[in-house]
DNA sequence: GTCTATATTCTGATAGAC
DNA sequence: GTCTATCAGAATATAGAC
């Protein structure tokens, strides 16, 4: 369970409320009002506990940026688990994710190309390139004689997961009517990916 | 090719600036100066012809959508090609189109995220629904006897096609090191994406 | 229609009392 | 550490001359 609005440090509320606000809404729409608001305090403790309006986005950017970066470490790099596996767990896991903050992907995509000076060295070059996913996925294009570049599957699963849900105002405006059909299919999906992530990394 | 800047009206230009600047930077981030420096004028000509820069960006909203909503209409109403001829046409169609604008697909979710109240109504709601397209994915599905909604396949298609391009900072950040071997991939993936598709249709 | 100058509002940041 | 009040600059919008 989260911990309590009231037990955290005043350093720690302004941080929860900006990475709220920016989250939701982006680093240029989001006022710094609106997050000592959010954070039920004034606006000057914010330039007193962060320099800038700047630093704090820095911040709320860096940490959702490695906790979805945390899942990636989790399930690819364990060793324990076999390729079905490791897809299977992807799936479910950044589906439950997303379903629980639903702003992140698209914030993190737009950080990533408007500020990406900001983590400069900060992320780990090859954290893919060196995974046992990526090793599992050799190995199996090998054992198939296929001469695809095994990050093609890492890029169709992330795709076919985090995209609806990006373009989830679009599909709502194109094809569905209610919520509940959108969370239906992707409910539909947790099933389908895995099996068409197989089928086409074997067939 | 594209009418010279000299040879529009002060109006077009105007827009032809806002569509620029506003789809590259986002609405909260594009400042109304920029647009009239980019436009080759003064400021207040802006107001003179739109009335604000809500009403502007509206525009470009609605005009940027129509643009990526009309090579649907193109390709997937065609009666006259074959499912698998519009899986290539579509392919080969929409990366063509984001190399050319690849800012275009985020400032469209963005702007469908935060704006969604500017396109209430115009926006055909089943343009997707009633496809040929759709209709031949679903005469496809019965003859292989599978029990998905043909909207999965709609949706990995673009998210195979689509995502990498929004996620490009990301994969340049943890899995590329050149912005050629990014090029090299998606045109990889112009050949391989359809035969993804028809593979998890059939197998 | 187009420009310069200016009004008005918004916003990030700070000064200074407590 | 926290608050109130305020500053300085930015940004949108408009007035008014040409």
């Amino acid at each position: 369970m989260a911990k309590q609005k009231k037990d955290l440090s005043t350093e720690e509320k302004i941080k929860e409320a900006a990475r709220k606000v920016f989250t939701s809404k982006g680093f240029a729409a989001a006022r710094t009002r609106d997050i000592a608001d959010e954070a039920g305090m004034n606006l000057a403790l914010l330039n007193y506990y962060f320099r800038s309006k700047e630093k704090l986005f820095e911040i709320v950017m860096i940490e959702n940026l490695l906790h979805f970066i945390s899942g990636i470490q989790t399930l690819l790099y364990d060793t324990t688990t076999s390729i079905d596996e490791k897809i299977d767990n992807l799936t479910n896991y950044y589906i439950d994710q997303i379903i629980e903050y639903p702003d992140l992907p698209l914030f993190i995509l737009n950080a990533l190309k408007s500020n990406s000076k900001f983590l400069k060295g900060k992320l780990n070059k090859n954290i893919m390139l060196n995974s046992h996913f990526m090793q599992q996925l050799q190995e199996e294009l090998k054992k198939n004689k296929k001469k695809i570049k095994p990050l093609h599957f890492v890029i169709n699963t992330f795709s076919m997961i985090i995209f609806p849900f990006v373009a989830r105002p679009l599909l709502m405006e194109v094809a569905l009517s209610k919520d509940a059909e959108f969370i239906e299919l992707m409910n539909e999906r947790r099933k389908l990916i895995p099996v068409w992530i197989k089928t086409i990394l074997r067939s």
